[in-house]
DNA sequence: GCGTGCCGGGCAAACGTTTTCTCATTTGCC
DNA sequence: GGCAAATGAGAAAACGTTTGCCCGGCACGC
């Protein structure tokens, strides 16, 4: 079923068809009456495809991502999808899965359907990504990419505010020896946490050397804890990088009987919807996934729908806000802070030994 | 940049370069290469959309869930996207997030792209989504749909399997008081659970009257574990219909202090990523998501790619299994169960009281 | 040497829309 | 009442592919 045989049905041309369902003013009323009744009748649909041939338009926005069972990103995907039911688009959802080819065919893809723009959540440097896109002009929006580049819009992230949100609030706690654990450091993101976390330290006067390197899951924040109980230093509190990295620590404690937060406090980053439903609740920095997605589709349709001059560099920034559940807690004084694990209480204590292992 | 373009500069016509692309065998292997060079150097796409229109095949699959920030479809989303890219398809992603609306557009979206297949994963029957897929033949695939539509595919789980080997394993764990969470009854695959329970009960002598209703949501759990504490004739297990109760009964638990497994063994039913990552682990039955989606995928395939004769019924079938982690025990035997979250341990104990709320 | 077959490649139609251009009809004005 | 202008609808081109059909050339057989 075509256009043509609404036209056909309706005693008017495709075109006229074709005017009424678009609601084109000029057509008169009396017939656009005609072929809307037609239409509903047989249960027309205009055919997409036939229609971005012609407007060159494909009304679908790419969406690329590392990998949904990230658990940061359903709720960017769903938010970015109710986005794209309101504004009448489609979403071409993509993941590399950290895999170079699947990055390269992410982009294949793209192309090929002829999106109208990308928003690359990816939180990586894609370099290969860029390119081909790039080359063909399709609106892009990046999150925390270098400052280098032109012509694609950008959401920077405000890590500082949060984060130094978090270190005054377990400083407040009576904190003094707060430990953080990286995320990897080839991420940009992961980067700028830890920067963040080294400043907000220093300026309160804090040494920021209990540094340990995670790898955003659940597995780094387990080790990370058992390399930094086997410190002679050891912390009150960790901050982790991302939340993955603090259930980790959670979990480890919960195995060494180390009660959270009594003994020892936690505190998160991104607020994955996960982090409420952990025992205890957990305290994070929100990173608004929501937001971000919102700011990022809105990004894409700025670009498209030409609100701006598109040559000039787009910013957005998002910002970062801690927010309180239950796993942080005044510090233990006095007595030793926490049970040891093993039995290595006596050994000496050596001053600043607590050095990233990698 | 178009196959004219291509044309063009190979010195050849586009019919030409058309068969080269789609290997077509009897193109000249000389030409071919000249094609191919040309095609590389302008880093040439074929778009998709004209093609679609010439071939009547969009190479898009239509995925319909209830909303991605429940935790059990990331795993879906992200198994049918790899095996979407190993086929050369795209995947239309849309979430009916329970609202009629939704589906409508949902189901408006996929007529519109012309997908090639719809899976349709809520694990509701929508009526409304049925009727204009079907109308216009486009392959389907459900799960858990009644018996009575023919046409289309479907994926039967058999929860019997999984739920007996929970019941059974908490039996010989000695638990006689054998509690049931159940999922909101107006989904299918919540009363298709509970009655697993009842026949799984029955079945090893034991009565299945501690059932209590949830709503598959953590809210759900803390709710039913409260309600399941209230009651005298206290469980010291609890059997949840999906996991995210479990995780809710957890919670719940551990504001009350009652130790799990020690005081409480909870087993959930789904095993979502999650599951694993809870304090602790949680037993749970699998009903694998990557299989589910798998599964789905193939059954389209077939459908579309025609392997089989399409008038028939298609069934598929997705087993459960139990997995254990650490969230059951041994029944504590002789003394009261748990302690009392409040002082009603005086009041006289009644029989049989716990039947459900409603 | 010529006719027959076969093989490979080009021409052009088709897919289902939108939109420009044109034309017929009505309206308005003097 | 006649002419110009305005209005509304249809014919046809265009979007970028695939593919059926035809045709030219070459090899082969007689």
């Amino acid at each position: 079923m075509d256009i043509r045989e609404i036209a056909r049905r309706a005693k008017v041309s495709t075109a006229t068809v074709s005017r009424a369902i678009n609601r084109v003013p000029t057509v008169d009323p009396q017939l656009a009456k005609r072929v809307w009744k037609v239409v509903d009748e047989l249960g027309y649909y205009p055919n997409t495809q036939a229609r971005a041939l012609v407007l060159g338009r494909s009304r679908i926005f790419g969406l690329i991502v590392s990998e949904f069972t990230n658990p940061f990103f359903p709720e960017i995907v769903q938010t970015f999808e109710n986005l794209a039911v309101e504004n009448n688009y489609e979403i071409l959802l993509t993941s590399t899965v950290h895999d170079p080819k699947r990055m390269e065919s992410s982009v294949r893809r793209m192309i090929e359907r002829r999106v109208d723009g990308v928003a690359i959540l990816t939180f990586g440097m894609e370099e290969t990504l860029l390119e081909h896109l790039r080359y063909r002009k399709v609106p892009l929006v990046f999150v925390d990419v270098g400052p280098d580049v032109r012509g694609i819009a950008n959401i920077r992230i405000n890590y500082q505010n949060g984060i130094r949100q978090a270190v005054q609030h377990l400083a407040a706690l009576r904190h003094r020896r707060i430990a953080f654990v990286a995320g990897p450091l080839h991420l940009k993101s992961a980067l700028a946490r830890r920067e963040a976390f080294k400043a907000s330290m220093t300026e309160i006067g804090l040494s920021p050397d209990l540094i340990v390197v995670g790898d955003h899951r659940l597995e780094g924040g387990m080790h990370a804890l058992v390399e930094l109980m086997s410190t002679s230093n050891r912390p009150t509190a960790v901050l982790c990088s991302n939340d993955m990295t603090a259930i980790g620590v959670i979990r480890e404690a919960y195995d060494h009987k180390i009660k959270i937060p009594e003994q020892l406090s936690v505190v998160g980053f991104d607020d994955i919807r996960l982090a409420e439903f952990t025992t205890p609740p957990l305290t994070t920095v929100q990173m608004s996934q929501e937001e971000l997605a919102r700011i990022a589709f809105q990004a894409l349709l700025n670009e498209v729908e030409g609100e701006r001059p598109s040559h000039e560099r787009h910013e957005y920034e998002l910002n970062t806000n801690l927010v309180l559940r239950s796993s942080t807690a005044l510090a233990q004084t006095g007595r030793f802070p926490m049970p040891s694990p093993k039995a290595n209480r006596g050994t000496p204590a050596r001053k600043a030994s607590s050095v990233p292992r990698r």
